[in-house]
RNA sequence: UCCUGAGUAGCUCAGCCGGUUAGAGCAUCUGACUGUUAAUCAGAGGGUCGCUGGUUCGAGCCCAGCCUCAGGAGCCA
């Protein structure tokens, strides 16, 4: 193809009248001779003038909503208001034709539902295209930040063989004819004649993988996707999401809660700086979507302010415990309000009980830490007082937890005794347990998931318009 | 999986107490206009009312089951 111009470049030339050429897909076709022309370097719009009264008809029909386009022409000082630049085409090819009357997409206001079921032409919308763009350089971000900290981006694998991590639901990796597999002689399925010679599932947690690379060389991480075959029909859970799990040698918990804080803070920073326009786009968005709401449910901040507002203040740390002292004496709690109401020390927290504390009462990113071990996994550092461990859970405004991770246990007889509490095989995690016989150290890690960062930076609602293709219960459609 | 709500034209939605031929805006098509900004104006076409069964003289509307979607809860990142 002959050399093009993006549009994200024509639309900031400081240079005009040059010839130009650009391609892209049609927005709209405005008064037979105005299209806005689209190709994704920008939620802007690149404005091309048709001198229609000396075009063919037969290709001025053809300029239809969707259709992907080669224009040539003078890149000129618009005419009209709205845009600075404009091209005045000498050129206009059609590249791919889009029939009018079946093409989903209309210039107009889209529900997210419907877009949802057309997700391989959703990217063709201002906010998608937003989101994707955001969604981008936050992944570049992660790993800008990771790596100029002299982290190693380590591969873990996608299909694993434990069982034990306690994460969720795994979904089954078989070679075997599901309908007829073999089994044994006692009529069990023989997972010994399948592909891997065991039973196998897609990874839940690249974190046990993951320690094991740190132990050697310090500071890794994994950025990859994770599979929960959890029956979850929630605004942020998917069945197949994106995760970044950092692992760090000679890290304690707050060096831990340094770096998560950091990285959350740094990749923020990062879009703001590199996404303003798209980040503005979806600021705006989200008021014009919330003038539909009753006020009292409205945001108090915009999205850029909140964004702001999360950089610009540390990130409250307190304990479990603090933490339900607060909530005991929190007004929902004392006039029943809660659903599931703050009795005392070891209960769990809900939802509910997560978003007052981060939305109500510190109004603020909070950091929770020394959790109560029952509710805790099984290789979190146990603390002095017998009853809690070493566990850190970060929570933002409108997404609950976005980061769980902990100190982890580096004492063999401290973690054999705590897997044997809660019924984990040690035999299937031998080589887990290796790493505290031999050189056993410090350290700590988290897992940070993507598109619940995502779901922040961009203010969107739901995870399932994050991410491409969502996978989620009864959906693995494109 | 549980709770609540929804499913009517390509999209967003209205549809009265069960009653004749199911409506609107946008989109599409035809024509007009031609410096527009989701262009505007005039006209036209477009429906298995989610699916299956039931009640009734008669069902978009009532009942049962199922499917899908949305919001909330649980599981968690």
């Amino acid at each position: 193809m002959s050399k093009r111009t993006k549009i994200k470049a024509l639309l900031e030339s400081t240079q005009t009248d040059i010839q130009v050429t650009v391609m892209g897909w049609v927005r709209t076709f405005r008064n037979n001779q105005f299209i806005a022309l689209n190709d994704g370097s920008t939620n802007n719009n690149i404005q091309i003038v048709v001198d229609f009264e000396n075009t063919d008809e037969a290709l001025l029909k053809r300029i239809t909503t969707g259709a992907s386009l080669k224009v040539v022409g003078q890149l000129v000082a618009s005419l009209g208001k709205g845009q600075k630049v404009e091209i005045k085409a000498t050129e206009v090819e059609i590249l791919g034709d889009s029939d009018p009357e079946k093409y989903p997409l209309q210039p107009k206001k889209h529900s997210l539902e419907f877009l949802r079921e057309i997700a391989h032409l959703r990217f063709r919308t201002n906010t998608f295209g937003a989101i994707f763009r955001v969604r981008n350089s936050l992944a570049f971000a992660v790993h800008k930040f990771l790596q100029e900290k002299g982290f190693v981006y380590l591969h873990t694998p996608v299909i694993t063989a434990s069982d034990a991590e306690g994460a969720g639901e795994a979904f089954k990796v078989t070679n075997f004819d599901i309908a007829n597999p073999p089994r044994t002689e006692s009529g069990e399925i023989d997972y010994k004649q399948d592909f891997f010679g065991k039973a196998t599932n897609l990874t839940v947690s690249g974190q046990l993988e993951g320690e094991l690379g740190a132990m050697a060389l310090s500071d890794i991480y994994t950025f990859g996707p994770t599979f929960r075959a959890e029956n979850s029909n929630t605004t942020r859970h998917l069945a197949e999401f994106w995760m970044i799990e950092p692992e760090m040698a000679f890290y304690d918990l707050e060096d831990n809660m340094d770096l998560a804080e950091g990285l959350l803070k740094y990749v923020i920073s990062y879009a703001l700086e590199n996404n303003r326009e798209d980040l503005e786009f979806l600021s705006q968005r989200l008021q014009e979507e919330e003038k539909s709401k009753p006020q009292n449910e409205r945001s108090e901040m915009s999205l850029l302010d909140k964004l702001q507002f999360c950089l610009d203040n540390s990130f409250e740390r307190l304990t479990y415990t603090e933490a339900i002292d607060i909530l005991k004496e929190s007004t929902p709690n004392k006039k029943k309000k809660f659903q599931y109401l703050i009795e005392g020390w070891g209960a769990d927290l809900q939802s509910e009980h997560e978003r007052y504390l981060v939305e109500k009462h510190f109004k603020k990113p909070v950091i929770l830490t020394d959790y109560p071990k029952e509710i805790k996994a099984f290789y979190m550092r146990q603390n002095d007082d017998g009853k809690t461990v070493r566990a850190m859970d970060i929570l933002f405004p409108g997404i609950g937890e976005i980061v769980g991770g902990s100190q982890r246990e580096e004492r063999l007889e401290k973690l054999e005794q705590r897997m044997a509490e809660m019924g984990i095989p040690a035999e299937e995690l031998w080589w887990y347990l290796d790493t505290r016989r031999f050189g056993s150290c410090p350290h700590a890690g988290f897992g940070l998931g993507f598109e619940r960062l995502v779901l922040f930076v961009t203010g969107m609602g739901n995870i399932r318009d994050v991410i491409p293709f969502p996978r989620f219960p009864k959906n693995a459609e494109f």
